[in-house]
DNA sequence: TAGATTGTTAATCGATTAACAATC
DNA sequence: TAGATTGTTAATCGATTAACAATC
């Protein structure tokens, strides 16, 4: 086993990127990959680099780099995209689409396995090719789905009542892509994906780009 | 003119959360809202809330809290969200689609006026009543469309090569939506909106509420 | 060997939290 | 007045960066 490390939301944020280079690295064939070649191609510190790596546990070679396959390897079961998520998508509007149908999370082990919707005519449909079904299907349906994972997409006054029936029915984990800043028990994990604060951080830095 | 105060990301990402209880409470037809209040809305500490409005310049009533539509109007000028941004969407597959779409955003002055696609079978035709047009158009229809700002929805292979035509068209502010980091010049702005690390952020959540 | 790189320990930097005077 | 709240200044906490020994 190796060491705890202490792991700070920013270095885990940080590591789907480091994967990627990984990945692209792989591809070329090369056998190492040095945080020093990944910091300059992300615009980190390789220091920063090394550090955020030590979490997963891989270790590096001195002189060579990190081996690239075991470094994917590594990123990729710390993060657990090396194992099948089987998730249900609540709200099948414009967003909830869209994330159905954005191939990059199959590479992280995401799959969708229904949406749900409470417009009566959607029922029965399927987008890219997941089934919807009826809102008031969502408590019987999670157990036989065998799905723990919920994206949220629905609007943001259904979002507390949603996230209710959503624990009730025994889902243990919720990525919520409304602004509302939902409750759960604390065994439940719920993570706010929040476009708003984005969009704020881009207006302000546009101010600061113009003031100079 | 109010002090200059510091501001760190983190607090302008919390901003639009603010902003969201203060409109609703203005609703509700309150005058002053305390930050107090607030955090316990929102789960944050009161000091944190204060220090947060603080970088906007408004200015609290000891014992009584923040004038309400004061507020409201405060966060809004200091994220810009009080003016119009003309906006368009390169790559009109199902995220690009998604964010037009996206209601949201219409409270913060984002206004889409056209979406760009390299499939022809998709210039002319609209979503949600946006049209679509011919990639080859961009750089020609950025001046006359009157727009500085562009969200990148394309896939990834295909994000540094229409930066660069965005940043030679006269697009001054990318909030890129592709998992591939952009390099720009100084004078443009890049918002990088990854959905992977908030995909790492719950994986990672979600064994330590196993592990206990 | 010499140079490049890892990984540890220490220093710095920045964000959050605490303490408290001012005030309506 | 008394209690609640703001906003400043100081303290703490945590993340990033620096320094450097170990090593292939």
């Amino acid at each position: 086993m190796s060491k705890l490390k202490v792991m700070s939301a920013p270095s885990i944020r940080r590591l789907p990127s480091y994967l990627l280079v990984a990945r692209e690295i792989q591809e070329e064939g090369q056998e190492y990959l040095s945080a020093t070649y990944v910091a300059n191609r992300l615009g980190f510190e390789p220091i920063q680099v090394r550090k955020d790596l030590a979490i997963t546990g891989i270790s590096g070679r001195p002189k060579k780099g990190y081996p690239v396959k075991e470094l994917v390897a590594t990123i990729e079961h710390f993060l657990r995209w090396d194992e099948e998520h089987r998730a249900i998508v609540v709200g099948a509007g414009n967003l909830g689409s869209a994330l159905i149908g954005y191939s990059g999370f199959t590479t992280h082990g995401l799959r969708f396995v229904a949406a749900f919707d409470s417009n009566p005519a959607k029922a029965g449909q399927q987008i890219h090719g997941v089934p919807v079904l009826p809102m008031d299907e969502l408590a019987g349906r999670v157990v036989d789905l065998k799905v723990s994972l919920a994206l949220l997409t629905v609007p943001r006054d259904k979002a507390q009542d949603l996230t209710d029936r959503l624990v009730a029915a025994g889902i243990t984990a919720i990525w919520n892509f409304t602004n509302c800043k939902v409750k759960a028990p604390d065994s439940v994990v719920v993570q706010n994906e929040d476009l708003s604060s984005g969009f704020a951080m881009l207006s302000v830095k546009r101010r600061l780009v113009e003031i100079g």
